[in-house]
DNA sequence: GATGAATGAGCATTCATTCAT
DNA sequence: TATGAATGAATGCTCATTCAT
């Protein structure tokens, strides 16, 4: 329902968290790999595109990556590691209120996915791609956000701040906001991060029925 | 942020709307492929793979379909074309109040995508393995799909019955919760198809500020 | 040297022998055939590219022809018995001078080739996509015309009457004349077939050192 | 009419021209393409006939090429440049006698047949196999060849020297002598190719009806 | 005679990967 | 670090041919 382009994705900018891995030829296989892994899929980029877009031959990729497997991987892992620090740092800076906690989630879910959404969709895309002991720990990764969503929403719930036809697809819901962003938005938008991340903890409270004076 | 398994999707069972496709080798190649292209990609998925399955050479295909393309094409092209047809005839049944149109929409749009995820998903994942000019009619269904959603939350805002952040970020929201529902919801799950359409409907609702006492 | 076309030989018209086979589809395969073969080359022209000029489908030609190679056999047979016996039958019209006997040799020679240029291209350029046994008798035909001419411009040169630097190279030389006509000669050319009859027999009589005044 | 064998071209060792490609790989992959061109035609020798020969693996020749269309446009492209290049440079080293000049492009015309015979049978059977932009160059070559030749008969003819029922015809005749040589010549036979060169020399002069006294 | 679904071998080409340089 | 020639498996697809209808 969303509408794609020829591209895939309609940002072309951020690939890469900067920090994340230090400058070189090295990191440039990854971003381009990032970036041809989210437009043609793991297995329909083949090495040879990605050295030939760095002027490299196909061969030169072995330097820095025992495997095209390992190049994938090594974006994964990337992708959840960010994500699940970044959560939970953005939990630990909030305190106990559940109220606080989901708004604090949702915020730093939708700023992550419009701000790297290469990433985010190679993630959820392409994991599949990866052997199950590749995958196994972003996986798991990806669990434990699931189940920090969940009980955030469970806690509201028991604490009578939140009222919600069904938690589980409540929280699968607040997070599809968020993941499907790299199909629609992009930072030429006229909204703003900080609008978009604002719209979707209100949308998400809202789904959570939280009493009207929130926010 | 979903969770995943070898096999990517949760559901096993229901692949392509029964009566889209003639009986025969034709629709077995194409339940196989939409089983496969939805687990591996559609480059992740080798015509070999397919007519393995079937217990048939990879030539006898060709004598179904021109092209391994022209087998993700009809897949993408049935996906589209039951997804504007399901749209339409639940959108004509219901009045001309938004709310009731936004109900009637949101149920067909879950009851879809719980009904069949793997052509839910190949749709979304896949299409941009098509060359442009089989994907452009599909991608034109989708942008009409798209604008009639955002239409009735527009009418329902200048009828005073919806409020809400951004019309557009709100109706990527709704379109996004059926999306994503593939990726953790199976059939075997405790809440029936229904419910699951009652509760988006609800959290859909919500997420417009439709007045309580709606539904 | 010669100049080629898309067509490969320049004559669209005359195909086939009119009575050499009967009418029907085996003679409507026959012509695709010799018009294909000559202008894609034995391998280059398919079953089905065959088949699809008559809007068939490839299994039909099984009804006719029980391999592709029996096709070609057919053709290479019967431009060999076509030009041996035109061959002959010139020859038993004429008397026992040697330059009679050249001079009808050179005149069908030249004839046939002009008239059924595919039929000669096939003959001479597929049939070594033949298996030995299909073309040994073909080959044999060949040699048979071969030494025919040469045995003429033997029985010249010992009567006094032709004079020469090395009869098997004159011999191949005439010969060469006719077989490569059908790369730069068309019925549509200002020069009629007779016209270039007697031209190849003047500059065969002129290689051959004739006395002025024959012809 | 000339007799082949199973190996199609009677000579089996001369190839390409000595400094036309750096000895290596790819020299090696051209001549053995040359070679089974020329005896099994461009369909009938596949990638793996040729690359079995080198004792290499099939996928090796794409090192070297980007297809095999290109192998064979080089090898059409050489066969022309080496063909045009000797016709030039002996035209070059006579006078203007129409009589010495027909000399000199008729004998190196047959030296090169004689002597690569199988560039000479490949590119002018298979040429037709190039898609129409690697030949048309080729065969704007030939007919620059051709164009050259028949301007000397002309001049011949204008100055008084020749005289001859048709150019045209001539012309092609005499080309045709050396274009078949391949079919039937080879270095073990008894003529050298100097002498054939003699006797081509003098059964053209003889077709153009030369002064006696010439050569 | 002709169809159309199927076969199994073979095609040109691409793939990820290796290795000597 | 990077190259470039090579590998061997795999790719999508075409081939001639078969066979039940």
């Amino acid at each position: 329902m969303s509408s794609l382009r020829d591209s895939r994705l309609r940002t072309q900018n951020a690939l890469l968290p900067p920090s994340s891995v230090p400058d070189g030829t090295r990191r440039r296989i990854l971003e381009v790999a990032l970036r041809l892994f989210a437009s043609e899929g793991f297995h329909g980029a083949s090495i040879r595109d990605i050295t030939r877009a760095l002027e490299l031959q196909g061969s030169a990729l072995y330097a820095h990556f025992p495997s095209k497997e390992h190049v994938l991987a090594e974006l994964v892992h990337l992708g959840h590691e960010v994500h699940a620090a970044a959560l939970q740092e953005a939990f630990d800076k909030v305190g106990e209120d559940p109220v606080d906690q989901l708004k604090a989630l949702v915020r730093v879910h939708t700023v992550l996915h419009a701000t790297y959404p290469h990433l985010a969709v190679v993630v959820n895309e392409q994991i599949f791609a990866l052997p199950p002991e590749f995958a196994a720990p972003a996986l798991a990764s990806r669990a434990q956000s699931a189940a920090l969503l969940l009980h955030v929403v469970e806690m509201g719930i028991a604490q009578g701040k939140f009222s919600v036809p069904s938690p589980v697809a409540t929280a699968a819901a607040i997070s599809a906001i968020g993941v499907r962003l790299p199909y629609w938005y992009d930072t030429s938008h006229e909204l703003s991060i900080d609008a978009l991340a604002d719209i979707h903890v209100e949308l998400s409270l809202r789904m959570l029925g939280a009493s009207p004076d929130v926010k």
